[in-house]
RNA sequence: GGUAUCGUGGCCGAGCGGUUAGGCAGUGGUCUGCAACACCAUCUACAGCGGUUCGAAUCCGCUCGAUACCUCCA
């Protein structure tokens, strides 16, 4: 049995023993959402790659979790020179940009708790962290390594570079990402294309900005990680995570910034989930071919063959490494549904079965199997496939084919509940009672309709006075029947 | 072009040198008034070509193909 945790590290590209810095305490940041429109598929990779993460480490560990909410800097395009996200949906929408970000914070949250991602422990906002951002500024123009120009700050990656290695996550050197860049045509106010913002300075028309020593302005993206990651976490803590399509170059960003003002690694341990595809292809925001969380759970997509329960969405995820990418289908949402609802039904099973006297299985080694898969870098296909080996044993001892004793019994009660609800965090995939009702209702309403196409008024009126009395009120109108709760 | 990742049976998806992954679908059963649900059993693999090895899906090389990052995206 492999009883200690391994984890995948972006940065040396191999699985490394984990080891907390601080003994029993473990800090871990994680890229949350830049919430500027409806939370989609995508967003739930990265929520419950780390929800898992967390969930284990919170056996054995005290964990600090933190993931942001972005909510300014963060460019629409074009590197240093696009418009803010935030600002230019409150623009277009005619909003104050903190109620873009209010309702989209919301939203995301509700998708979230859907989704039974536990909430992090601290979940901190780029603009409630502007004085950070700017103090951190100040120390990297003070070490040598950014350069202002009218009102803008910049990172010298050049002069980084010959401090410290600069593409050292990604695996990208500094000659090769010259070349890559475009010709800027001079308009740059940057030294080199490679160099980046940390601060903006704000044009008149921008909606977004605050006073700095630099001007009235705002903070570059990558920015505000490092900044909140430092202060909540310290100048170097032991996990940080979130989609791989940041590697480069939010994270790679993030590690010039820590060196840069601190002159040490902010990160020990780099986790970077893989993407969801749709059609082989991924699936984002910029290529329009998302689907919201909320198009998932209402079956509001053309894409989508049917509503899917959150758990399924989750249970879906969980099936595949998060390291892997995942490619959307209905067939493997079905599937992975059907696969859910096995599982469960198995567990409720489970408490109906008696123990006896003979046995036929060994939970004890089963128990260690599940944690060797966790232990493998959060494996948690291979221990889904372990926990369908505790169904088998399951439906065999409740078909009397096979026998279970008192002690392996207790041990299978504790070892599915720990599992599947503790370190998966799946729910059981009733449909939420609303919905059972409105599917119910719609049938009632169209019995209800064919009695009254073939005059049968006795039984239409019985159904709807029967109805009255359970509190549900029956509406006829011009677009046929409907029916709401009496409140 | 540069940097990575990957090509597994009808579909999804594990595998990290030798033993059944698992789920879904299919097929055959059990259950049922008939179904559905549920349960049991079971078939189809490792992109191609070389090499290393007693032994390779697993290591190495080449070929073909796919995807991601190099502008913003989880």
């Amino acid at each position: 049995m492999n009883n200690k945790l391994q984890i995948y590290n972006t940065k040396s590209r191999k699985k490394e023993e984990f080891v907390p810095i601080n003994k029993d305490y473990v800090g871990m940041y994680v890229c949350g959402p830049t919430v500027y429109g409806d939370p989609h598929l995508g967003h739930a990779r990265p929520a419950i790659t780390f929800d898992i993460v967390y969930r284990y480490l919170n056996i054995k560990y005290k964990v600090r979790y933190v993931r942001n909410i972005t909510d300014a800097g963060h460019l629409e395009n074009d590197g240093d020179e696009g418009e803010d996200k935030i600002s230019k949906k409150a623009r277009l929408e005619q909003l104050e940009p903190m109620e873009v970000v209010q309702h989209y914070t919301i939203s995301y949250h509700k998708a979230m708790d859907d989704l039974n991602c536990l909430a992090p422990s601290i979940e901190p906002r780029a603009t409630g962290h502007i004085i950070e951002q700017i103090e951190m500024i100040k120390k990297i123009i003070s070490n040598g390594f950014a350069y202002e120009v009218n009102g803008s700050v910049y990172l010298d990656v050049n002069k980084y570079d010959k401090s410290y290695k600069y593409g050292s996550l990604s695996g990208r050197k500094l000659e090769d990402a010259l070349e890559g860049t475009r010709d800027l045509d001079g308009q740059s106010e940057k030294r080199s294309p490679v160099d980046f913002a940390i601060w903006k300075n704000a044009h008149k028309e921008h909606i977004m900005k605050w006073p700095s020593p630099w001007g009235l302005g705002f903070p570059g993206w990558h920015l505000e990680c490092s900044a909140m990651s430092e202060k909540y976490l310290g100048k170097t803590f032991d996990i940080h995570g979130g989609g791989n399509d940041l590697t480069f170059p939010h994270h790679e960003a993030e590690i010039t910034q820590s060196n840069a003002a601190n002159n040490c690694e902010p990160v020990k341990y780099w986790m970077h989930n893989n993407m969801i595809t749709i059609d082989g292809k991924k699936m984002g925001k910029s290529l329009g071919n998302f689907i919201t969380l909320g198009d998932f759970f209402l079956g509001s997509h053309e894409k989508l063959a049917q509503a899917y329960n959150p758990m399924t969405i989750r249970f879906f995820i969980l099936q595949a490494h998060y390291r892997g990418t995942l490619d959307f289908s209905n067939t493997a949402l079905i599937a992975a549904n059907k696969g859910l609802n096995k599982l469960m039904n198995s567990y409720e099973t489970l408490d109906k079965i008696s123990a006896s006297k003979k046995n036929s299985y060994n939970i004890k080694e089963l128990e260690g199997k599940c944690y060797s898969a966790m232990n493998d870098d959060f494996n948690t296909p291979i221990l889904i496939s372990h926990l369908f080996e505790g169904v088998k044993i399951i439906n065999s001892v409740n078909d009397e084919l096979t026998d279970i004793d008192n002690e392996n019994l207790i041990l299978l009660r504790k070892v599915f509940k720990f599992f599947i609800f503790d370190i998966l965090g799946l729910k059981s995939n009733k449909q939420s009672e609303l919905n059972t009702t409105d599917e119910v209702m719609k049938l009632i309403l169209k019995l209800r309709n064919k009695a009254k196409n073939t005059k049968d008024f006795e039984t239409a009126d019985l159904i709807r006075n029967e109805l009255k009395k359970s509190g549900i009120q029956i509406k006829d109108g011009r677009e046929g029947s409907s029916w709401e709760l009496i409140s």
